[in-house]
DNA sequence: CTGAAAGCGCTTACAG
DNA sequence: CTGAAAGCGCTTACAG
């Protein structure tokens, strides 16, 4: 590996030039900005990452925290289930820091263990910011970010602060969207199986189920809603034992389309059918969704734009911003073939 | 943030001294361990890690690259369906290097639009290792990094060098396996839809499902092989466009779950139910394939085992050793309701 | 526009 | 066992 030191020497120019050089400074000669890059091609010279990022005192990467309760802030959790949702937001979150010049890095579990430390090992590599999914506010290592001043953009989790703001989608407007197409099919009779309440995505959208029910004249029936984790196998296990207390329902909306698939094998282990005897929809909109069968119909949450902004705002933040607003971006009904009009021998049309 | 020189005066040691704790050298007095470990605890010390890495000229950092042809060595790839497979992969890699103290850091698209960097952009990061997924052997990339000194472990690509070894399932024997099952079942007229040959993972199993067949007194018929992409989409498109030519077979072996998935809709789409009408297998045993309607018959890959092992034969190669053995893992069916015995109107059981 | 010098916060032979 | 000193490869006020 070439240092600047041989590039200087090569080019016959003071190392400062060529950091100059390097940095796109704007107060250098035209000759000596040639004659530096003559010589980093000839030398093939790529700047040592680590010794720029000790003397800026800064680094060009960006931590990307994954979170669900009592879980660890790491990648591994993307094999979960419930964070399948994720993909596609790192793949935009990628790209677009990879944009802005910067890396991503993953605070691996080492480092989870003592919480008190999560703040200052991001520190002591001089992370420059922070995108943080799914987590849970009350978390410790969660305030601790708050009140540090590392820049951070939270993924659907309202986290604000001075260094802080949020992306979300329309968790409310998603569940009205898919609560009025059930009912225009006739269902009367909906069951919610969801993630915890504690999760406010969860409770934005029974808000928004609940006002579209009470606007059709629809009390909601509490023994309708279930709750439990937001994974396949959660979501399957709880939709079993439900079953076995209730099924005067004739569709379910679940929390998210991983949670669905779960609904869907508890459904078809019960010979229920769906959408004949029984509708489903999901959040989110995966790419199996389409595949499985029967297709599903969902509430697509708009990756693309949610990732988009969350880099945009992390940018700015990372600037020197303040203030940055939030994000709130609009859901969509996504109609497939899991839902269907109400069977007849269900509550009368109105 | 505190200093090793603020350690070293509360401590009233050198920050020699306080190096030497810090990396737990062994000719150092109980006395100034004590007094130096007592003075980092008030201070809330947390080494440099950046300045560490440029005095040591390393860095604890593992770089973790994602590769199908045509396509990025990123983490943005794992949002794509065929890559669903490596998800708890990088969950026990992340896992392991942890617990070797090691970091993981995602290369980022920026650089590889120089591919001839691609290298010395690892080895201006100090990066300890790679280890790299799925990737094509013959990118000029792959091949740099083969070249190079940078240890490395490729998983599902039989790369091997003097700083380079890899992981990989047995995928003939796999093949092998879920031959004989479906043949068990009275199949004979058993299509393949599986990803480009150019993939030594889909050779290898068209290899042991003809030595099967072979012993079966079976020939391959070719016009029952369908040779597509990896994901969802191009498996569905393609056995689209295959059930318009032929349907006189009884099961379908797929490439991989997610490939399985795409093929089930298009037999869904076509009124073919699954298993009666035909026999349905996959490969890797993803978290979704046991909740799908029919559950899928697969084969499962052994992910942990492959991780482990390829975190293991990494350390090992960062610590110097050299021809680093491979690891071959054995692959096993698992047998759900996808597969059926054949329907009578095939061909006569043996 | 350019260079000499100090500094970023550690580590590590070299002496003792 | 411990310290003084040099070094890792850059960047950046400070002069000129």
């Amino acid at each position: 590996m070439a240092t600047s030191r041989q590039v200087a020497q090569l080019a016959g120019v003071s190392r400062a030039t060529v950091s100059r050089v390097l940095n796109g400074s704007p107060r250098i000669s035209a000759e000596a900005r040639d004659r530096v890059h003559a010589a980093m091609k000839a030398l093939g010279y790529e700047p040592d990452v680590v010794a720029q990022n000790l003397a800026r005192q800064r680094s060009y990467m960006i931590a990307l925290g994954l979170y669900h309760e009592g879980e660890e802030l790491a990648i591994s959790t993307l094999s979960r289930t419930e964070n399948y949702y994720y993909l596609d937001m790192i793949k935009y979150i990628d790209r677009g820091v990879a944009a802005a010049g910067y890396d991503l890095f993953l605070p691996s579990l080492a480092q989870n263990k003592a919480p008190e430390n999560y703040i200052r090992s991001l520190r002591a590599r001089r992370i420059a910011g922070t995108i943080m999914l799914a987590l849970d506010l009350a978390d410790v290592r969660i305030q601790a970010l708050l009140q540090s001043a590392i820049p951070t953009v939270f993924i659907d989790t309202r986290g604000q602060g001075e260094h802080a703001t949020y992306v979300d989608s329309n968790h409310m407007d998603g569940a009205r969207q898919v609560t009025e197409h059930l009912l225009s099919l006739g269902h009367r009779r909906i069951a919610i199986v969801t993630g915890p309440l504690t999760d406010p995505a969860s409770t934005e959208r029974l808000l928004g189920f609940q006002q579209t029910l009470a606007h059709a004249g629809i009390a909601l029936d509490p023994g309708l809603l279930c709750l439990t984790g937001w994974n396949t196998d959660e979501a399957y296990r709880a939709t079993r034992t439900f079953l076995e207390q209730r099924h005067d329902f004739t569709a379910i909306i679940a929390g998210s389309d991983m949670m669905a698939l779960g609904i869907l094998r508890a459904l078809h282990e019960r010979g229920l059918r769906v959408p004949q005897d029984v509708s489903l929809t999901g959040f989110d909109d995966l790419a199996i969704s389409q595949y499985i069968v029967p297709s599903l119909t969902t509430v697509k949450a708009d990756r693309e734009t949610m990732s988009k902004g969350a880099v945009q705002r992390l940018m700015a933040l990372v600037e020197g911003e303040d203030a940055v607003p939030p994000l709130i971006v609009p859901s969509q009904l996504i109609i497939r073939e899991s839902t269907g009009p109400a069977p007849s021998p269900s509550m009368q049309e109105k």
